[in-house]
DNA sequence: CCATTATAGTTTTACATCTAACTATTGTCA
DNA sequence: TGACAATAGTTAGATGTAAAACTATAATGG
């Protein structure tokens, strides 16, 4: 029997990640940081050479969102803006030392997210829901 | 494969949707409304003697969120707030005629993200992902 | 070459939402 | 009964986010 509160659902779930990583931040100590600086840190620890536009698009936010959100991690000294050579439009950010440090801190937290989503279900079942999901985000 | 994306994905989703809701009200010409306030008229429409406390329950945002919200409904004349008679703590929100009106077009959006939410899979798979869906939540 | 267009990023402005603190009213229990 | 706790709702303040407009730079085509 479907219920049709897929949506609602989806929204209650979302709300209630980004509450559990924000307390994850809080427990050990990093303040002022959202999730979506979570989102670029990780991006950052994956990939170099890495734009603002890139990041936007990675993280699925706006531009001037990233700027913001940019601004705030330099101000707290965990990135660095830096002009490419050639073309002056672009802006590459880079991790400096006090933002590489806290790669084990977003990492525990990665894993502790996807263990809270994926560690009620059976593979099978982890495998299902991603499935749906992209199927389901392939439509909007 | 587990992609161990879940959680982005249904950020995204939950994002797309609320896009969608809100081109549907553009579409109709129904302006300064977002999503929350959707959520209050669709559970106006189904429940009687509803009051602040219950509406933020039903909708899922804290209290101060639907005072601001019903705020804005007020003032574009769609609902009223009235004060119950032997607990003076306690407000009532009731739909004005213009609130009522609004209905079919409220029932018409729900409709259509329905059918975008599920339409693209069988009886069977809708009911999966919402059997994911709530026990993922329920986890939380 | 130069004018137009495209691209990267920021600033401005607006707003939905939350937490914390507050007011007002009602309930409780000693 | 009267002090304290609980409950309903609002206000104040902060912040994450986005759209629109803007600046600056690069690419392109006549």
């Amino acid at each position: 029997m479907i219920n049709g509160d897929a949506a609602s659902l989806i929204s209650q779930i979302r709300d209630a990640v980004n509450k559990l990583i924000m307390s994850e931040f809080e427990r050990r100590h990093i303040k002022g940081i959202v999730p979506s600086h979570g989102d670029i840190l990780v991006y950052l620890y994956k990939h170099t050479n890495v734009t603002m536009k890139e990041l936007a698009e990675h993280i699925h936010r706006s531009k001037p969102t990233v700027t913001v959100l940019i601004n705030k991690l330099e101000e707290y000294g965990y990135v660095v803006r830096e002009k490419d050579g050639s073309d002056n439009r672009i802006t590459y950010i880079k991790l400096t030392q006090k933002g590489t440090e806290l790669y084990p801190i977003f990492n525990d937290i990665s894993v502790e997210i996807r263990e809270r989503m994926y560690g009620g279900f059976s593979e099978q079942e982890g495998e299902q829901l991603e499935q749906l999901l992209q199927n389901l985000l392939r439509r909007f």
